[in-house]
DNA sequence: TATTGTGAATTTTTTCACAGCC
DNA sequence: GGCTGTGAAAAAATTCACAATA
């Protein structure tokens, strides 16, 4: 948490939605957009978009809008997804070997570089020419394969014992599906994503709108 | 959007999370709890706990706490979980399936009724004693298994057809997990799972830390 | 004329601090 | 003495409105 720390969290949130707009404007030969027309494909309206934007810089131009394929880059290398990276999945159960089969993080240059389990019942089988390895076997996995986001998939009762583990090893990055809140230090950032705290969130607005 | 709607977005996505550390304290036989310790479970600060809890009364009991069981109650009534909702999963693909076997949805009283896709290799195979139903009968399916809460798990582009049929069969809570901002009149609740988003975030704080 | 970039105003959320009650 | 409930203060995010510029 350093120097780009000026930027609001909430904004970083919704680059990578723009992201995905502009590469798919760039598909299509179209060059040039309005922080009007992007923001509706996005679901936002233009002054948040142009506020979002101010922060990377004036990456626009007056009168005319953005370019689309510029700004697509610009966006990249600012949340520095110019380059691939290395993650790995714990625990190789329903939701994990689901993840791992998803097109969409291949797609955006995140390699899923490995898969662990404590199951010795997996342990050694391969999906998707991976092989499911040892959770005993994590700290070298993660040096080895170079791991800089690990995604937890395990139960909940192992989530945190999980999370102790890779942030010793350097980790600085979680994405924890396990419905337990992790208890790391304050460098630490975890996203956290709770399915049923998702249907709970929505079963509330229902009672609201039926 | 009418009557509670007084109460902030962000407190209602930090209920469910509170409920789920009552509901682990009641099954430990803890009877009270201070906002403190709680808040500290969750991942919160006692007064951000307070106040989220003052909208929906009061319910604890100064100098002591509150009931572990009691305001798990409240919780869950204020939400509409006191009751078992159905749920229907468009697109059975391999997140589709995976949720269809996720054990804590069942748990918290969502139960999912029906799982739809257009693949009719796929159409009449049995998962989890569930048989794939074809999209086609979407709309009849929503009717005889009182659907209350769709799942979005259909590729991107054919996520928005799906919400537009599954919206005029009077569905207002949607869980969306396709890549796409989904366009619905803002009566409608989506709630958007972007997992490749999610990575995006993470590489940016990736930078800053690292 | 069209559209950006941005200070200022507004709204929302968080934090504070303390009166009120057990 | 300990802990809740809440109004007030502070901080963060959103929206507005308009000068700047292609």
């Amino acid at each position: 948490m350093k120097k780009k720390k000026m930027v609001p969290a909430v904004t970083i949130t919704r680059l990578p939605v723009y992201l995905r707009y502009l590469n798919e404007l760039a598909r299509k030969g179209i060059p040039v957009i309005s922080s009007h027309d992007l923001a509706e494909l996005a679901g936002g309206n233009g002054p948040q978009l142009r506020k979002d934007l101010s922060f990377l810089g004036e990456l626009g131009t007056r009168g005319v809008g953005y370019d689309v394929k510029e700004l697509a880059h610009q966006i990249s290398k600012f949340m520095g997804l110019d380059r691939e990276q290395s993650v790995a999945i714990i625990g190789a159960g329903k939701l994990g070997t689901a993840l791992l089969r998803y097109k969409g993080f291949a797609e955006k240059g995140f390699k899923i570089r490995a898969i662990l389990d404590t199951d010795l019942q997996k342990v050694g089988k391969k999906i998707n020419d991976l092989l499911i390895n040892d959770v005993e076997n994590l700290e070298r996995v993660i040096k080895e394969e170079k791991i800089e986001i690990c995604i937890i998939t395990t139960p909940a009762s192992e989530a945190q014992k999980v999370a102790d583990r890779i942030v010793s090893c350097g980790i600085s990055t979680i994405l924890n599906f396990a419905p337990v809140s992790l208890k790391v230090s304050d460098e630490i950032v975890v996203r956290q994503i709770d399915l049923s705290v998702e249907l709970q969130i929505l079963s509330f607005y229902k009672t609201l709108t039926g």
